[in-house]
DNA sequence: TTGTAGGCGTTATCAC
DNA sequence: GTGATAACGCCTACAA
């Protein structure tokens, strides 16, 4: 109807000849104001072209209906379910959703993490950075009451919330399946291990090698930033091993399934030769072939859970003093990639 | 240093016995503020652990430097590019970013518009829903002169600035190749039509029949929701038809695995049977078996061009008069997918 | 049921 | 170079 001039409820008061405070309740109906006022208000409110001032709002309620979010990276399939989950939660209760993604370094997450108490964010989830060392950086939060979740990738021995999977028991299940169709010589390629994720499938592996009474070989390990390029190098690298491994276990399903193609091109059988197991149960993992034998891993129920958390903490339905770990299951999905023994028919 | 309670410029007012709107200006690096004074000031802050309110700022500025983005999903590859690139451009520029999904419904785009109208974005990036038939809902942008870049899913016959890719021309690119190799009986298996990237790879692919004298049989077009369910039934759909296609040309690179998949497991030989290509470059295109002839789709690039626009008009240095239409390049990449006349030696 | 007045934290304008 | 003061738009005691 009107123009471009921004209306306020000044301009509906004028209009309406009422009080500004009127127009105010009636807008956020107020049992206080008479049902044909508050209709007249609402009649003008859409006529004139009435959109209420959230910034205005939220300096005068010292609250901003916004929550921050900080991932290392946005172009990741696992992140994306990440963030749908919490966008999912957020907005079914009235929040906006800030983003920013760290690019893995750790001074870029304590930048966005200051910008985002500049903006007075009600509270804050984030996914660590691959070198992110201390969390020095969101000291401020804790001082200030804003509540932090962290989601997947966290810090073992601090005192916040968090939202993960056990990472070690995962990483044990899907050595022990591979133990247990007969491979001995079990190369594990994983990413960062300064991050807790990797760390603990790590400590998984180990744990079912030691449990089998199979001897670590560090050698059999291989550290990498799970890059597509980071795969394929390391792939050759498993080509040139003596003797050849029989069997593969990577840290993400996307890794595993580029090594797999590595390992077909030079003509290798899967898993007759070598077998392979992912993590995350990407859709990729589905699409290969074979299959690939992975864990399921929530990242969209993580999201919302991490989500839920928070609001809740935010809004005071949770103590802050008890800052508490959330662990989902996880779940091991075997498939043709690593079934060397053929169930019987 | 201090603890929980919230420092404004007047506690560092109190603090050095200024007034605070010498502090304003000393925090801004205002010239007229002598330097030793700016030093105390900001030496102060530090010390009392002084963090600027953004909501006041934008109250007050009448600006927010928050732009709002809304796209159909967050996990989706594609449209994670699309996000990283915005990211990129806007953290860049000092921006940040609202993001909320219509979960493909423009009932959900209407209402997360109207919620980034009353934050008071200073400009918009949409990425249209599927079942959006209208852009009535963001007539309330150009009334009141926010800028609005819509990218990839857009509207042709709008007067809106939108960065794209000449579909079209990508698909007549793709199908001209299948019929380049020998393939005549080519299905297009593709998203909701009333979508333009999906309407125009469309009529790219009818385009190319019709020059290359092959009539075009309406039923050799399907159209899915491309989701993973969708995609092993149409899969299933095409074994099925009499006599078998010798080509499958699909609107998303995922789905077009999917598909092959189904066709390997049914004991087909690709390209030999049946030749496959997809679209958008994605990273499954590259670890399949064979590897997905497709078109490369520059979605990092596209947000980033977007936020660029975007950016631009906001901060006024492109006349907001002039929408604009910014097509970026796509490119043909030709795998083993369709190589059936393999090239001599 | 409605009106008055003050404040949320910042910045801009005008004085001094 | 610094200070006083009035906005920005909304919300909420308190008063009427």
């Amino acid at each position: 109807m009107n123009n471009n001039k921004i209306v306020t409820i000044y301009d509906l008061a004028k209009h309406l000849d009422l009080a500004p405070s009127t127009i105010s309740r009636g807008l956020q109906n107020n049992p206080a104001v008479h049902p044909r006022t508050r209709k007249k208000i609402f009649a003008a409110a859409e006529e004139m072209g009435y959109r209420f001032n959230t910034f205005a709002r939220n300096l005068r309620k010292q609250r901003t209906y916004t929550i921050g979010v900080i991932v290392p990276r946005l172009n990741s399939y696992f992140i994306s379910g990440i963030l749908a989950g919490i966008e999912l939660e957020l907005n079914a209760s009235g929040y906006n959703m800030l983003i920013s993604q760290s690019l893995e370094l750790e001074s870029n997450e304590a930048k966005y993490a200051q910008a985002m108490l500049n903006n007075r964010v009600d509270g804050l989830i984030v996914n660590l950075a691959a070198n992110t060392s201390s969390l020095k950086h969101f000291e401020e939060y804790t001082r200030h009451h804003i509540p932090l979740v962290f989601v997947d990738r966290v810090f073992e021995d601090d005192d916040f919330n968090k939202v993960v999977i056990n990472n070690k028991q995962a990483g044990y299940e899907i050595t022990s399946h591979l133990i247990k169709q007969g491979c001995r010589r079990i190369v594990h390629l994983t990413g960062n291990l300064s991050r807790n994720v990797y760390q603990e499938r790590k400590a998984g592996y180990l744990q079912a090698l030691q449990d089998h009474d199979i001897r670590n070989n560090p050698e059999l390990v291989l550290e990498t930033d799970l890059t597509e390029e980071a795969s394929i190098e390391a792939a050759a690298q498993i080509l040139k091993m003596e003797p050849r491994p029989d069997a593969l276990f990577v840290a993400n399903d996307l890794s595993a399934v580029i090594c797999m193609k590595a390992f077909k091109d030079a003509g290798l059988n899967i898993p007759g030769d070598i077998a392979i197991a992912g993590f995350n149960n990407e859709i990729v993992s589905r699409i290969s072939d074979p299959m690939i034998t992975t864990i399921n891993y929530p990242g969209e129920e993580m999201g919302r859970t991490a989500a839920r958390q928070l609001i809740s903490l935010v809004e005071g339905k949770s103590p802050h003093e008890l800052t508490n770990t959330i662990i989902l299951k996880s779940k091991l999905i075997v498939r043709a990639s690593t079934l060397k023994n053929k169930p019987k028919p």
